[in-house]
DNA sequence: GTAGGGTTAG
């Protein structure tokens, strides 16, 4: 062997297991060896071994060799590095730009990965190809930056570049993530010259799912099966958006269908699945099923915890939810800010105020994360459901916030205000949101029906006008329940159930036997009840808590209520502060476990007439 | 040689 070669190896340490045998040693010199090496390699000692021998041969201006280089740090994350040896190339080509770009979006550097793609376009000497915009649209889709996006998308199209398969499904991702699914369908719907494959079916079916149009992503996940001209088979990735879907529907039943094909295609070890099959059977009401599932993950991550501590959460179950999580920091399993959320939750939902408020101001210090504008709104919501109205308010005022989110921070303070009847907050928390554009016609109605309770008649009649004049109408919410396989939907002010009788009974017997409990919050059961004209109450079933639905069914099944009434009962439960005791007294009344569940997230559906059978 | 998709909050 060459002495003098072997001087400009460098030798890993004595203990490593460094992956060059003695026998590769007498190949280093050999170009094509040194490439495939460096493929290979897993191991930064390797890589910079083989960069040393790179330079002694004379290979540094070879751009198909300091390519691999590059290619080989980016894949070790060693970006900084990486892009030095890219900056040090008299003439870099398409796939060095591409590498560095595609290198950044993978070390999670999407905003360097388009200043360089900028860099490129300014620098001219060279155009990117399919690779370099499928990188740049993945990028923006990291990003959600849809305007730069759309400039990009225009680039491709007047280059006259025919776009694949792998382009057309980064940009319908693209599109999905900066939440505008009409074009991500139109790209979806070109792609039928160029094919499609399970990646490009599965972005739209997850561009639907994460905008909110549940019934679009299961109709698509429908076609698909039906599709003859795909082999593909629906795999874990399309599986785990699916199952988002179903979730955001709040449909059990799909639910346990999509289950069924999870378990026929052998998906369920995977934990990705696994954490959506969590969330999607906590959000369907069936905490039971949840943490079974949670039970049998055996690599668990931050996300599965997080989800389990947010089912917990919403089920009232506080605090089972923060003995979770102290599980889950003993684990050294680091929590993030969606962890912290869900923590908050737990305490806003199971009246653990001061353990709350500790969680907020020990966030940083304990866990490292950096409390935003979730993170006080969930306080500040916490505060406000407990009577704190004031110290909410002071807590609000304190938070540095935009438009949007301002508008869940003083969205939640005008609950508290009017839950509490303090029309000052109502006042203060309506002008707030007006002022900003945000949830306006809510605000009006909640500050007008202030004044009204104040007896400022005439300003709130001259509110009234002010918000008709302006065009802002209110939706009318919507609530449904799913028994077995069939959903029943009902609107605010619809009076097709009857109201006056069963209902009101059962709730003036609730109340009768909270009040022997001694339960305060009881009077606003049949306040809500009886006040279902008012539009504080029609604001009201827009925060709905919901119940398991097939198990309230058969509880309800038993006395005797039509199947409407549980809705009635749901939401003027949610007008009463001690709801969780009231639905566990239900529980005792029927004899029947009653799990709660929160709807706030869910959309109103148009199409009732769905089942399980034609699902699949 | 370089490229695309999935789960957690409100």
């Amino acid at each position: 062997m060459n002495k003098r070669f072997l001087q400009n190896v460098r030798f890993a340490p004595a203990n490593s297991s460094f992956p060059l045998s003695l026998n590769d040693f007498f190949h280093l010199k050999s170009k094509a060896f040194l490439v495939h090496k460096l493929s290979e390699s897993t191991d930064l000692f390797l890589t910079s071994s083989l960069q040393s021998s790179i330079l002694k041969l004379g290979f540094a201006s070879d751009n198909f060799t300091v390519n691999r280089l590059i290619n080989s740090y980016v894949k070790l994350r060693e970006t900084n590095t990486a892009r030095k040896l890219f900056d040090e190339m008299p003439e870099p080509n398409v796939v060095s730009w591409t590498s560095v770009i595609s290198g950044f979006n993978d070390t999670g550097q999407p905003q360097t990965a388009l200043s360089v793609f900028q860099q490129m376009h300014e620098d001219r000497s060279v155009a990117p190809n399919e690779f370099t915009y499928a990188s740049v649209f993945k990028a923006c889709s990291a990003l959600a930056e849809s305007r730069i996006g759309k400039s990009i998308h225009a680039r491709l199209e007047m280059s006259g570049r025919r776009s694949n398969v792998v382009v057309s499904s980064s940009l319908l991702d693209m599109y999905g993530k900066c939440n505008d699914v009409e074009t991500a369908r139109r790209v979806f719907d070109s792609m039928i010259w160029c094919g499609r494959n399970v990646v490009s079916w599965t972005s739209m079916i997850t561009a639907y799912a994460q905008n909110a149009r549940g019934h679009d992503a299961i109709q698509l996940f429908k076609t698909f099966n039906a599709d003859t001209l795909t082999l593909d088979r629906p795999n874990q990735f399309m599986l785990a958006s699916v199952i988002s879907a179903c979730s955001s529907l709040g449909r059990l039943q799909w639910g346990k269908v999509a289950h069924g094909v999870v378990t026929h295609g052998g998906y369920e070890t995977n934990h990705v699945v696994a954490t959506s099959l969590l969330d999607m059977y906590a959000k369907c009401g069936s905490l039971s099923c949840a943490e079974k599932i949670f039970l049998r993950i055996c690599c668990h991550s931050v996300i599965s915890y997080t989800s389990m501590i947010m089912a917990k959460a919403k089920h009232g179950l506080g605090e089972a939810a923060l003995q979770l999580f102290d599980e889950m920091v003993a684990k050294r399993i680091r929590p993030n800010y969606v962890t912290l959320l869900g923590v908050l939750h737990a305490c806003s939902h199971s009246g653990l105020v001061n353990e709350g408020l500790g969680y907020l101001n020990s966030m940083v210090e304990k866990h490292g994360v950096v409390p935003d504008p979730r993170h006080y709104t969930c306080v500040v919501d916490m505060l406000g459901r407990f009577g704190r109205v004031d110290e909410a308010y002071a807590l609000a005022k304190t938070v540095e916030v935009g438009a949007e989110q301002g508008a869940l921070l003083w969205g939640a303070l005008l609950s508290a205000g009017r839950l509490h009847g303090r029309v000052d907050i109502v006042g203060e928390a309506s002008k707030r949101l007006i002022q900003s554009n945000q949830q306006v016609t809510s605000a009006y109605v909640a500050l007008s029906n202030a004044y009204a309770v104040a007896g400022g008649w005439e300003d709130s009649e001259s509110l009234r006008l002010e918000m008709r004049r302006g065009g802002n109408v209110k939706e009318r919410a919507c609530s449904w329940i799913e028994i077995k396989d069939l959903v029943y939907a009902f609107h605010a002010g619809d009076l097709s159930c009857d109201e006056s009788g069963e209902v009101v009974r059962f709730m003036k017997d609730l109340e009768k036997r909270m009040k022997e409990r001694g339960h305060r919050g009881s009077s606003s059961m049949i306040t809500a009840s009886s006040s279902v004209f008012v539009d504080v109450d029609e604001e009201a079933k827009e925060e709905i808590v919901s119940l398991h639905c097939e198990r309230l069914a058969l509880a309800f099944g038993l006395i005797h209520l039509p199947a409407g009434s549980t809705i009635r009962i749901m939401n003027n439960l949610r007008m009463c502060r001690d709801c969780h005791e009231a639905f566990k007294l239900i529980s005792e009344i029927v004899e029947r476990e009653i799990v709660v569940r929160d709807v706030n997230r869910f959309h109103c559906f148009k199409d009732g007439s769905c089942t399980c059978r034609d699902f699949w």
